[in-house]
DNA sequence: TGGTGATAATAAGGCGCCTGATTATTTGTT
DNA sequence: AACAAATAATCAGGCGCCTTATTATCACCA
């Protein structure tokens, strides 16, 4: 997966000549919402690139962490589930693929015999804790390219279009 | 799919959470980096919601949006994986999914009998026709929360976020 | 005390996209 | 004319995540 970056260009080109034929279309929106998805997919596609170096993925990542900083290093599949945003199905096969790997361990719950208890191996934390930091300078490296100036004002305008998003995607979008 | 946008958060505030807790990281921009991602997934989660009432997604739509622009309606599905950014393999199973659904056609090439000519019917122009001004509207109801001041300052920092992972994140990220 | 409904985790099966191998056909070389 | 190399499309198999159904266990209350 190399040139992910360039090859995602073509396509965000042709919707925004497309939507720009739609009579009464507003081109500068169609280009915005498209260069939102665009850069969503560059910079995700790059952090997965960067993760999958370390047999990690997001999802996975999350789980990690979440582990590492559970207080007893012991949680819950239905925990993981809810604070990493995706459904117990889905836990159940990251938390396979992770135990696969040697990075976690589950354990029977003595107190309630439908649930087990996951916890983080030695080898679990130490792989987060030395991706941890270089996905940090990574994302660092890259993203000083903007000014201080620049960097908040793009996260106050990402919110404003998430807050738009949340408000008018809900139900109502015909 | 209902609650995808709220669904997103808790995750997002985990990973900001942990790379706070990184030695010598710098939180703000670690916030852009979570937030740039977090937008991307709200929006194209709105996208392919809204694409998915018509049997749609962003790779189908894709397609034909090519085909509707082609010159003869006539595409080999080489150029469709190349204009959409996807491999050839992958170019098969989306047109296999748009041919099962009557939406796209494919016929030999007399010219050239390896190749096959990809064409969108009418039902699939049909489709196209009745999809695209209402995705464009929908955008624009979404994103004219923004001022045009706004949406256009967001279009050039993203545009500058673009170009910045484009450049350092080609083959040198460790 | 037993039975009913909630709850924990998993299994089963689907979808979309990927990479890498395969089959037909064409093009270029000698 | 014959054969090697390139090319078009597809197949096979994998991965990650989803939704829905299933199994085991628990908690409540008549």
């Amino acid at each position: 997966m190399p040139y992910l970056l360039l090859k995602e260009v073509p396509r965000y080109e042709c919707l925004q000549a497309a939507a720009a034929r739609v009579p009464g279309a507003d081109p500068s929106i169609c280009q915005l919402f498209l260069n939102i998805l665009h850069t969503g997919d560059v910079v995700s596609q790059g952090e997965a690139t960067f993760l999958a170096r370390h047999g990690l993925n997001q999802a996975r990542l999350i789980v990690l962490v979440l582990l590492d900083n559970s207080e007893n290093g012991n949680m819950r599949s239905s925990e993981l589930a809810e604070h990493a945003s995706v459904s117990r199905a889905t836990i159940t096969g990251l938390l396979d693929t992770l135990e696969k790997a040697g990075f976690v361990q589950r354990t029977d719950d003595v107190r309630d015999r439908r649930a087990s208890c996951v916890k983080i191996t030695s080898k679990g934390r130490e792989l987060l804790h030395k991706v941890q930091p270089l996905l940090v300078r990574w994302t660092e490296g890259i993203l000083s390219a903007l000014s201080a100036r620049e960097q908040s004002q793009l996260v106050a305008l990402l919110r404003k279009t998430q807050k738009a998003f949340s408000e008018r995607c809900g139900h109502s979008n015909s």
